[in-house]
DNA sequence: ATAACTGTACTATAACACCCAGTACACACA
DNA sequence: TGTGTGTACTGGGTGTTATAGTACAGTTAT
């Protein structure tokens, strides 16, 4: 379901925190649905808890997920995801527009890219 | 010239390293011509050589600068930049574009943002 | 030749982030 | 009652980051 590479530089709970949002952002995982558990994660991936935990913490403070203690951690809405998340985004679209640019990538090209939807990144 | 920030979770010389590259993206500083020496920029900057050192080394290695012993180190043409930095920036392109959508925004906003060219990012 | 500048290479140290192991508490649900 | 859940601690090990200091060899201008 997510995979982690222990000898990527990446630090494993960004690993497991991008992991867990693109099964949100690919519709695996919808709206208001149940995320792994922090134990059952930890267990099927052989991670500390205290690390998937930490992931679980950045994806809530992103605005991808809420907690509930006893019941579990779940999907939100789009709706609810940080200003600052989409903030972020853009700047690094066209940051890596325009140095994509500057390498002498035709401009089409790029916003094919753009259009394009798939998910098979990394 | 180039904006150091401490507080930033970011280290240093990847600050640095990226301060280099949009110079020469930007065209401020043009293929074959001189990069600030290392010690200049240390001093500059106050920040420890090593540092500098570290990030002209990890910019030479994206391709964007070549350094000669004794005279200095130099912008690079756009073609030397290696083929992984820009596969790279595609993906960087794809994962941003795809999230953004995902967020609500139009797609004619996502391809204004590549068109557009701008230097206000950080 | 001399002086100043350049990239580069070491050693050593301190601070911090990351990840781990282990334990514990309170809540929800069947 | 038992199981599963989020959450919060303490400690310890490891690697990265950034620092200070010293040194060497090459280039350039005086």
């Amino acid at each position: 379901m997510i995979e982690v590479d222990f000898r990527d530089a990446r630090p494993i709970y960004e690993q497991v925190r991008d992991g867990l949002r693109r099964l949100i952002i690919t519709g695996v995982i919808e709206a208001g649905e149940k995320l792994p558990s922090v134990r059952a994660l930890s267990a099927s991936l052989a991670i500390n808890p205290n690390t998937i935990q930490k992931a679980m913490d950045a994806l809530e403070q992103e605005g991808y997920a809420y907690s509930v203690p006893g019941r579990g951690s779940f999907a939100a809405l789009p709706t609810d995801v940080g200003e600052g998340r989409r903030r972020e985004l853009l700047k690094r679209l066209s940051a890596a527009a325009q140095e994509l640019r500057f390498l002498g990538v035709p401009e089409e090209e790029l916003i094919e890219a753009v259009r394009k939807r798939e998910e098979d990144d990394r």
